[in-house]
DNA sequence: GATAATGTTGGTCG
DNA sequence: ACGACCAACATTAT
C-alpha cells in the first residue's frame, strides 16, 4: 500500500499538524518485531521533542531535539496517525508516541511488517537508497544512465530501491502504461525518447498521486489511511493497476496481468511494447 | 471453510 | 548480476 505518495501525503499531514515542539511523555511499544531493542528507544526518546517531519523513498523521517531520527517504514499495512487523546486501543496498535498537549501518535499495522529505527544519522542509514523521484536530483541523465546500465526487466528495475526510490508495484505500473513502454523490457533497450517518455511519467503519476491523497484500496485493515485516518482518491485514477480483463481507457483491448519480480504485473498489450 | 493473493523488504540459492 | 523462491504476518477476495 503505502509507496510514495502514501507515504508523502502522512508526511504533509504531520508538517501541517502542530505537533512539532511537543514533547514525547510516554512511549508504548506492543509488537516486539517494531524494533530490535525496544528498551533502549523508549529510554532514548522519551522526553524529546519533535522537531520536524520529512520523507525519503518510502521512509517517514521524524526529527528529534535530540538531534536523532525517528525513522518510520509502513511496509505493507502500516498506518501512522495523529489522534486525539483517548484511553481506547486501537485494532492492530503496535505503538504510541503519548505527548504533551491535546493528541497523540499511534502506529497501527496489521501485518507487523512496519519497521521503527532510532538513528544519528538519517543520510547514513539511507544511504543505500536510489534516485528521489520528486527531487532536483532525479534528472532525465541520472535516470537514463540507471537504466541504460542494466538488462534487467524495466518493471524490476523500478521496483529496486537502490535505484529509484519510492516507486512500489501501483506506481511502477502506472508509471509505464503512461510512457506506453512493456514492463518486461530490459532496461538497458530503452531509446532515448522511451526514457525521456518514462521520467517524466515517472514525475506526473507520483505527482498526480499525492494530489490525490495516495492510493486506498478495498475496505479492510490494509487500506491505505493518512495520518488523520482519511482515505486517499487516486485509487480511481488507476489505468492498468487491478483492471485485468478490464478495457484499456485508451484503447478498449482488455489490461493483461503477468508476473515479474514474484509482483503481480498489469500492462495493455496493444498501448505497451 | 479452504485457498490464493496482497500495496514491502531482505534473505538464500543457483 | 540476475531471477526464482521464501519468509515475515494478517486480512480479504474467490
Amino acid at each position: 500500500m503505502p509507496e510514495l505518495p502514501e507515504v508523502e501525503t502522512v508526511v504533509r499531514n504531520f508538517v501541517q499538524s502542530k505537533l512539532f515542539g511537543t514533547k514525547i511523555t510516554e512511549v508504548v511499544i506492543t509488537c516486539p518485531s517494531l524494533l530490535a531493542d525496544q528498551e533502549q528507544f523508549i529510554k532514548e526518546i522519551t522526553g524529546d521533542c519533535i522537531t520536524g517531519c520529512a520523507r525519503r523513498g518510502k521512509y517517514i523521517l521524524l526529527t528529534l531535539s535530540s538531534g536523532k531520527t525517528l525513522l518510520v517504514h509502513l511496509r505493507m499495512t502500516g498506518k501512522l496517525l495523529i489522534v486525539k487523546k483517548s484511553p481506547k486501543k486501537y485494532a492492530h496498535e503496535r505503538a504510541a508516541l503519548i505527548l504533551e498537549g491535546e493528541h497523540d501518535i499511534r502506529f497501527l499495522d496489521a501485518r507487523k511488517f512496519g519497521r521503527f529505527d532510532l538513528t544519528e544519522s538519517a543520510e547514513e542509514f539511507l544511504k543505500h537508497l536510489g534516485l528521489e523521484p520528486l527531487d532536483k536530483t532525479f534528472s532525465l541523465e541520472a535516470f537514463s544512465r540507471c537504466m541504460l546500465r542494466s538488462k534487467r526487466m524495466l518493471k524490476a528495475l523500478l521496483l529496486d530501491q537502490t535505484v529509484v526510490a519510492g516507486l512500489g508495484n501501483i506506481y511502477a505500473d502506472e508509471s509505464l502504461f503512461q510512457a506506453a513502454i512493456h514492463p518486461a523490457r530490459a532496461a538497458c533497450t530503452l531509446a532515448q525518447k522511451e526514457l525521456k517518455n518514462l521520467h517524466k511519467a515517472i514525475i506526473d503519476v507520483l505527482t498526480a498521486a499525492i494530489e490525490r491523497g495516495g492510493s486506498s484500496l478495498g475496505r479492510g485493515q490494509g487500506n491505505f489511511l493518512n495520518a488523520y485516518g482519511s482515505k486517499g482518491e487516486n485509487q480511481h485514477a488507476f489505468y492498468v493497476y487491478r483492471r485485468t480483463g478490464r478495457p484499456c481507457l485508451h484503447c478498449s483491448v482488455p489490461i493483461e496481468r503477468i508476473v515479474i519480480s514474484q509482483r503481480s504485473t498489469h500492462f495493455c498489450p496493444h498501448c505497451q511494447k
